[in-house]
Formats: C-alpha cells, structure tokens, sequence
DNA sequence: AATGAATGAGACTTCATTCAT
DNA sequence: TATGAATGAAGTCTCATTCAT
C-alpha cells in the first residue's frame, strides 16, 4: 500500500512467508511471518496492505523467480527442441533448488487468495517462452488458444516430473529426461 | 436401542463439507458445515473426532464416489485403448457433473490435512484401472514403477482438461476427445 | 434420583469416578466415569441426577470407606494411645493400599462441589472415634469444641505423614510412627 | 517504542485470576478473569501464553506475597521460638487479610495445573525461614530432611488454625496464639 | 431400566488488523 | 517509519444433560 522504505524488508518478508507457507500452508500466521523476517508484526502492514496482498504479491515474486530461472539458458537462435528443454530444465531444476517456494506456489495457486488480475499478470511474465506452444499438435478445440493449452500441460507434466524428483532425489536427472519425453510426445505429433 | 447413528446425517455432513471447501477452501469452519447440513455443531464432532478427521473422510468418500464414476463403462474385455478412454471421460464427466467435489478433492490433495494412510487407501481404490499403465512407455527410470507414473501423467492431463472444458462448457467435448489425443500420445511409443 | 436398578452398577460408577477424577481431576467428564464403569453415557445420570449430585455422593462414599479401615483395628477398650494409633494407621494405610481414592478425596474437599449437608453428613461418620479427641489440651479457645480441633488436626498431619510415605514407599513404616509421635505430641500435655 | 507490555495490566489479571478462582474454582473461565481485570480476552493471551501458565504464575505471585508477609516482623537476632511466632502470625494473617489468594492458593497447590518446576520455585522463596525447622525433633526417618518435614507440619497446622479462625473472626487472636502452641508441641520435644 | 445420539452453550486459544507511542 | 500491545471476532472442540428408542 504505502510504499516503503526498505527493499530489503520488503524481500525479507516475502521469503519469511515463502517459509512459513511451505511449512504450516496458508494458514501461516502474520505474527510468523514477520518474526521470521525479522520485523515487528505491525511493520508486515506496512508492506502489504492485507495478507490477501502478500499472497498476491508473493505469488508474483515467486513466479518472477522462477520465469527467471527459466529463461537462464534460453537462446532464442536455438532449434525448437532445445528450447523448450532449456526451458522444461529451468522449471525441474528451480523446484528442486528451491522446494519450499514451489510449494509455496503450489498452494497459493489453487488457494481463493489470488484474483484473478494476479492470475492475469503472472500469466504475463512468461512471454518468449510461449514460443513452446508452437508445437503444439492438439488440432481440435485447443487449436484457438494453444498457447494456453501447452502452457497447462507443460506445468501439470512438471508438476508430476518434480514430484517423482523430489521423493527419489538421487533419479532427479533421469526424472528430468524422461518427463521432457513424455512432455514432446504429448505436445507434437507423430 | 437408542437411536442407531444416521449414516445419513454422515452423508449429508460430507456434503455439505464438499460445497463449503469448494467455496472457501479448507478454512470452511465447522460451524458452516454443520450448519448446512442440517444439524448442530456438536453433532458434527461425534461422526468426524476432528476437522481433520472429517477431511480425510471425505477424501476418501470422493475418491470412492469418483472411481466409481470411473468403472460405470469400462469392460475388460475391450481393447486397451478403449478402456483407458472410457476411464477418461469417467474421469473428467464426474467432474464436470460435479465441479464442487472436484475443487474440493483438488483442495484436499495438496493438503497438509490427508495422512499418508489416506493417500495410500485412496491408491487402492483403483486397482483395475491401474491396467491402464501397461500402455507406459517411460522406459528408463519410471519403468520401475510404471503404474504410479501413469496414473500421476493420467491425473496430471485430466486436471488440465477439466479446467478447460469448465471454463468453456459448451466445447467440453472436444477438449475430452483432444485430452485424450495428449494422454495417449504422452503415454504410448510412436 | 430414580431409586437405580441395579448396585452393582452405582458402585462401578463410584469407583470409576474415584479413578477418572484421580488421574484428571474434577474436570473428569461424566462420559470418561461412564465408559470406565462400563454403562451407557445416559445410565450414569439415572443413578446421580447431576455432575455434583456424583461427587458429593463419592465424597460420602469415600470417607465411608476410609472410616471402616480406621475402624478395623478399633478397639473400644483398649488404652487411649492405642486407640489413637489404631486409627491413625487405619487413615495412612487406607491412604497408601488407595491412592486414588485418597487422591480424588482430597481433589473433593477443596472443591465446590460439595454442599454443606455432605460435609456434615461426612463428619457424622466417624463417632467413636472422636474419642481421641479427648486427649486434646488445647484449653483456650479450641476448648469448646476440641473435637472438631483434634478431628482438623488429626487429618492435616495425616496428609502430611501420607505425602511423605507416598512419595517414599520404603520409609512408610517409619513415616508413619513418627507421624504418629507428631499427633501425640501436638495434642497432649507434656 | 509501541506501548510498552503494562506491569500494571499483567497484576490486574493476577488479582481477577485470583478473585475468580477463589468463587468458581480451577474451572473459572479467562474470559472471566479478563472481563474481571478490565481487559479483553485476547489480551491475557499476550501476558500468560495458557490458562495453565497464567495459574502457575499465580502460583508463584501469591506464594510471594505470602512469603513477604511472613518475613515483616522476623528478625534475624530474635530467640528462635520467637522468630518461629513471627513468622506463624504473618502466616495467619495473610490468610485472614486475604482469604480469597489464600483459597485460591489452596486450589491451585493440589490441582494438577502446577509444575514441579513451579513447586520448586515456590519452595526456594523460603529460605531464611527454614531456620524454623532447627527445632523439628522427629529424629527417625524424618530426620534426614527436616526442613521439609517441619515446612509441611507448618503448612497443615497454620491451614487448621486458619480454617478455624476464618469460621470465627472474633477468635481469631485466640486461635492463632493456640494454633502455635499445638505448632510448638508438635516439633519440639519435651 | 438402559441406551447413546443429539444438542448448543461455552471453553480455550489464535490471529489479522489497528493505533498509540 | 517502525513498533508491538491491544483487540474481539471467530475457530475448533468439549461436555453435561435430554430424550427418542
């Protein structure tokens, strides 16, 4: 609300809650949040207005973070293929260095907390990766918004592919490869 | 003697659990609950020990009401293909039929509420569908356990689709037939 | 209330409230006294109309029991002292062979609970053995009513002499004689 | 900065506590004592983190001033039986000056809400007092702790004598001198 | 007479948010 | 600006008691 003096707080309170999230879900406490950040429980609403605007405002963070990620080892001059491997590494890699914040906004995304101008904005952040969706193959229906539909499928078939990763970290690579299989095979034809 | 306990009042309990998850998440209050069902607070607590208890119940009860759903037209005696798609629109009819059960499974799963022994009895559930995982092609490390691999992509995909074809009810469908077009080719060779 | 049915039953429920309230104190719900006597939650309130109606009576049912074991050794023609001590090892092995019952007296007497009519009815139970009472040489005021004084007396070095050989089973003998010599003096003249 | 945590509010909580406790027993409610002392229930959350906390502090606060009172008139250089005499008369009139925290610590010392940790620290508040115990003649098994012994003669026969003398205030001065001579008779010998 | 399901008041406790300092 | 004490509504759960069976 306010805008605030320190970035630094500001941060600090977005990682308290990516913390606090992961451990006890969205029912973490202000008061916890704020301990953990290292501030005064008062000092949290100066920073965000609600807990409904730190939910919203950490899941854009959080998504940042890891659109970031992902786009590390993106070349625009690569072939398809390789790009969209970057990009499926970038995502399994992310959870994997930072499982608490993927299941931070894990439960933030199903939760009633976000709007849906949050919902809208994050959808934002990914521009250039969209170029994955080029191969989508789904010809029917899916063929007016495919950008979306392989945006869909790409994130459930992480999800999947992160969860075999994270319960058997010593097959985390093998898990990686073989869901970016299952992934191409999905998305494009024969 | 005495009155024998309603197994409709635990019924109507779980109910009106599944609508108030769905419309406020697992903070729905057991005031609500009890309210909407039709008795009082206390009553609640002698069918369900704690609101925990009550959630795990009530995974169960969905997951026992959506394999049904899923059985109603599978024949083992048909091809493999045919099977695992009459388990596909089993499983995306039930939720579109009923949307509130289905957010409030979706709510449920990525919940810290379920025990690990809720999980693995709602696994059992599903024994003969899990025939559906010999289609599975992942060779490498998910050959291991290719069953919880296949039924993790199946629910993965089904999700996606459901969320589509909720949001766009007339072309339902299609985005049916077009799911199962990416599950197959996601879970089959060439 | 209703004159009850069976005895058998109204004992069990004594004791069972003897053993709730020991471990859990007055807060021992009637449901817990039920089930350890083994009758329906109902059943108890047709023996005890209420939660109080229960304690006072296990009060009287108590300190019952308690003054026949003080009495067991009683001999109404035996020396003052003897008497005395015959007594007073009634009340301290009484207390020692039922912990809990010594434990949930004591819970009792500080309480609420208890209506004026059961204390008197209680101090009405021990007759003859106010005798010992007429050793008592405190001349001023406790003069005109020694026994009650003895009677406190008596009680409160009791307790003191059973906390001591409770938490020191070896030393109960011992505690208990030289608990006696207390009384014996606090009481006598020279 | 902020307000600072009032010592006043948390004494105004101890005193409801203590009123409280003293009418309606270990089962009187924080609402209660919050309402008592002026403040709102939350409130007293901040100040004792549990019902059980806020009892033990009491505890320990009524020991205190209880303590304090018994060391007004003792001096140090005084022949022992009047040291003794001092510190039974603050005794006594403590209880008589403050009969509800004398009944409420009469509660709270057989009720199970106290930790040995409290019992402990309560017990350490007396130490230049337990030069009493000098006299204590018991010379069997008591002998090996005669400070707690005679601290627990004490104990029981100032609870008699305040028993009596709360019956009847206008013998109070007389049960009170009575009182420490039983006390006297009780520890000494011959 | 016995049962135990049903009740709803009330218990303890938590917590997002406000505001005096 | 930052603090953290204060708040009171709301939450989960307990329990003495009633009454249909």
């Amino acid at each position: 609300m306010a805008r605030p003096r320190s970035e630094d707080k500001r941060v600090a309170l977005l990682e308290a809650a990516t913390e606090s999230v992961a451990a006890r879900g969205l029912g973490a406490s202000t008061a916890q949040v704020a301990k953990l950040a290292g501030v005064a429980e008062g000092t949290l609403f100066r920073y965000f207005a609600t807990k409904d605007e730190l939910f919203n405002e950490l899941y854009l963070h959080l998504q940042h973070s890891l659109c970031t990620a992902m786009m590390k080892n993106y070349q625009a001059s690569a072939p398809l293929k390789e790009r969209a491997r970057a990009v499926w590494d970038g995502r399994i890699d992310w959870a994997l260095a930072h499982p608490q914040a993927n299941r931070t906004m894990t439960q933030l995304a199903v939760s009633e907390s976000l709007t849906p101008n949050t919902r809208a904005t994050a959808a934002r952040l990914f521009p250039e990766i969209e170029g994955i969706s080029e191969v989508c193959v789904a010809d029917s229906v899916f063929a007016e918004r495919p950008n979306a539909f392989a945006d869909a499928i790409f994130a459930a078939l992480a999800d999947v592919t992160i969860g075999f990763a994270t319960r058997e970290p010593k097959k985390a690579k093998a898990y990686k490869a073989s869901g970016f299989d299952v992934l191409w095979r999905a998305l494009t034809k024969a």
